[in-house]
DNA sequence: TCTACCGTCGTAAACGTTTACGGCGGCGGC
DNA sequence: GCCGCCGCCGTAAACGTTTACGACGGTAGA
């Protein structure tokens, strides 16, 4: 590996000089910058990461931590379209992302922990957050510029940014009101995760404010995975009155309900209607497709970017406690919203009236 | 943030006892080890990873670069699966994980420049190769330790690991034969992938082994993706004669086959046999459930790890001219396929004789 | 008693950068 | 002609570790 000091002796000037042509710094003499760039160039010079943030004390890398295991978080299914927001934008501030796995199994802290411990991100983002998440109290503590990837019960204090899931099941509800639905049904995975008592909540409000019934019966709450999906299916069906529609939080239910409903010779989307609060990455594998809430994942993952070099910019600012009300009001903490709306599908076309 | 000089400071001795201590050196006093982790619980001391790996000159981190964009690559699928082996056996050795994405264009050298370029891992492992893939022959040109998940037309001067396409092909010609088949199709992407060039070979020579007639209108490639999936399978309802059974290798193609034959009035299982030549993630998604290949994505994912680690120790001793020949074949590269098997499904289930 | 050795520890250099500080020459203003 | 300023550059310290080297006291063997 080529260094700094290779490029100074083979041009017979001091490193100091170098270092400086190469961060573009003011006080160089332009022709002398134009050779240093020749040299670096030629002799395939590259930065040693960890002197430059040895001295500078951040790494330029930020860390997103993701769960791992179960393939039925937010997090997995539409993974790739955040990121893609997410690195381009960052990449725009010159920093770069790398992603780090949870373990999988309860222990949220601990990968978390050794990131943060040793150091190598400036800023961190966390997925797939609970209501009450020990990782964002942790990251309070640290003082660790952070941005949550979905809500939690703290969220006045951190910033974050996630799809609109209040407005998901409320507009859910009046699709399905419009078409004449006044039973409803709700069937939801029973992971600890905010998004899904935000679904549960805005479900009950929805139901509410439009004056129809809730029976404790519809409102299902199961194990992730096929077999609580099954589970959540026959709850649903054996309800009497039975809901005419059904909205459904978790792929792996979605299969499910489809796979029981073929078997009691009841057709999606003619017999019943069924729409999904979920990611609609999976939604078209089904037969018919899965009609459900789609948003613009790369614009959050860009959302979440800018809520990261804004609290990095926070971070840095912090110590001064003297500070223009217009600065101090640009840097606000990030948080926000995404809007969403309904894809066509097929599997929600019954008019009930 | 509290360092090494802290710790020292606190316990009124010299830093490189500190130090040492930390490190498990032999020589340090019992005792004052004792008393040095304790004080380091206490004040919470945690090694400044930058201080030490610019000293140490390596980063105990691994990079695993994935391309992101198009959601139907090998690696997307099955990613967190192989991703736990990975990420287990890794840490097994002290060992972190980071994933880098690719841009999603074309340009698949320029992210895994930049990861090692900033020098901030060991070594690399690359994913989703293509046969010549610019990839294999820069980090040969730099000497740096990686592994490739999936082969390359270079293979044999790397280190690699995937699954056995070959065998999974020749498995589900063999299979569909002994069901009566004949005429067996197979419909491919046209990415540029070298698993898939190890497909359709594989699938010409299972054919003629068998003695086993290919149509060229049997053998599409066709673009990724639902509209290539429906070419695709026009192409092949429309052959003459037409195939019985279909091998099919991405799942977007698998639900326009799904889908097409729906509208046609054919069955899959039934009136017509479908086979996928692709990670399971998704197949039981579908409507009679597809038959696939499976196989232990865990541990390709432990294997690569050993590939690793492997390939680091080699580079550590690689200017060490005289070594023991023992030593010499327990450092062989890793190059393994993984065996794989087929899963009960309910696309293939009709015999033709 | 002298030598050799061992266990334990302190000293200081080194890793590759960045940057505060000061120096040196030249140029303009007085 | 002198002073001050400015543009450009070299010097050296600093970031937090690790580790080669040597020092020191003590013990054992001759």
């Amino acid at each position: 590996m080529i260094g700094i000091r290779d490029l100074a002796r083979h041009l017979d000037i001091s490193i100091g000089t170098v270092s400086r042509a190469l961060n573009d710094r003011a006080d160089v003499n332009p022709l002398t910058r134009q050779r240093v760039r020749e040299a670096a160039a030629k002799l395939g010079y590259s930065p040693n990461q960890s002197g430059r943030s040895l001295r500078r004390g951040r790494t330029d890398l930020i860390a997103m931590i993701v769960p791992s295991g179960s393939d039925n978080t937010l997090i997995n299914t539409v993974f790739l379209s955040v990121l893609d927001g997410l690195k381009r934008r960052l990449g725009e501030h010159g920093l770069d992302l790398a992603i780090f796995l949870e373990s999988g199994g309860n222990d949220r802290l601990g990968p978390l922990r050794r990131v943060t411990e040793r150091g190598l991100a400036d800023a961190l983002i966390i997925a797939d957050t609970e209501g009450v998440d020990p990782r964002v109290d942790y990251l309070g503590k640290l003082a660790k510029p952070f941005v949550a990837f979905g809500r939690t019960r703290r969220s006045a204090r951190h910033a974050w940014v996630d799809p609109d899931f209040e407005a998901a099941v409320e507009g859910a509800v009046e699709r399905l009101v419009a078409l004449g639905h006044r039973r409803i049904g709700l069937a939801l995975p029973d992971l600890s995760r905010n998004y899904l008592d935000l679904v549960a909540t805005g479900y009950r409000r929805a139901m509410r404010t439009r004056g129809l019934p809730v029976d404790d019966c519809w409102d299902v709450r199961r194990p992730s995975g096929e077999r609580g999906g099954l589970d959540a299916a026959d709850a649903l069906l054996g309800a009497d009155p039975r809901p005419t529609a059904v909205l459904v939080s978790e792929s792996m239910h979605a299969v499910a309900l489809y796979r029981r409903l073929n078997e009691v010779g009841l057709r999606p989307g003619q017999d019943i209607s069924i729409l999904g609060l979920l990611p609609e990455a999976r939604a078209e594998y089904l037969i018919p497709t899965l009609t459900t809430y789609q948003t613009n994942w790369t614009e959050i993952g860009e959302r979440l970017a800018h809520a990261v070099t804004t609290e990095i910019a926070a971070a840095g600012t912090d110590r001064e406690p003297e500070e223009a009300t217009a600065t101090k009001l640009a840097r606000a903490r990030v948080q926000y919203k995404m809007p969403v709306e309904f894809s066509p599908g097929e599997s929600v076309n019954r008019s009930i009236a």
